[in-house]
DNA sequence: ACAATGACATAAG
DNA sequence: GCTTATGCCATTG
């Protein structure tokens, strides 16, 4: 376990119930700047840690999905079916054609909120 | 230290 | 919208 991956999990455990977020997003807060062509540069390495969650920390994992409001798990422990009933039992609910309205639930969080989470990790 | 690998994100076709 | 190509970077072997 590593600082980054250390922190990746106090930026998920704060997305409250209801609400979700996308890698690029996490990765932006934990100060990842945007790349000039590729878009967010980090978003990648978030769900590289993502996917190697220890049991016993109970993080609220499947809050996390990719910019176009998709499931894109692919970790046999956390599928994507589980992802969807998940979120399903939050009052998340799908598009017809199996997406997520980022204008209803993404999560917004306010900047002090942010700081006081960043603050109680490194960086 | 180096190379390979992804629960990504964009731009282009 | 969907598919393909390209860039990124923290991790891992």
């Amino acid at each position: 376990m590593t600082p980054f991956t250390r922190s990746v999990y106090a930026v998920v455990a704060a997305i409250p119930s209801g609400r979700v977020t996308s890698y690029g997003a996490v990765a932006a807060i934990l100060g990842r700047r945007p790349a000039l062509r590729g878009g967010p540069s980090a978003p990648r390495a978030v769900g590289g840690s993502l996917s190697a969650i220890p049991d016993d920390l109970d993080l609220p994992w499947w809050r996390v999905i990719n910019s176009s409001g998709r499931i894109s798990t692919s970790s046999i422990h956390h599928t994507a079916q589980i992802q969807r009933a998940l979120l399903e039992d939050d009052g998340v609910q799908f598009t017809e054609t199996g997406r997520i309205d980022w204008d209803r639930y993404e999560w917004d969080p306010k900047d002090a909120e942010l700081e006081q989470i960043l603050g109680t990790v490194d960086a």
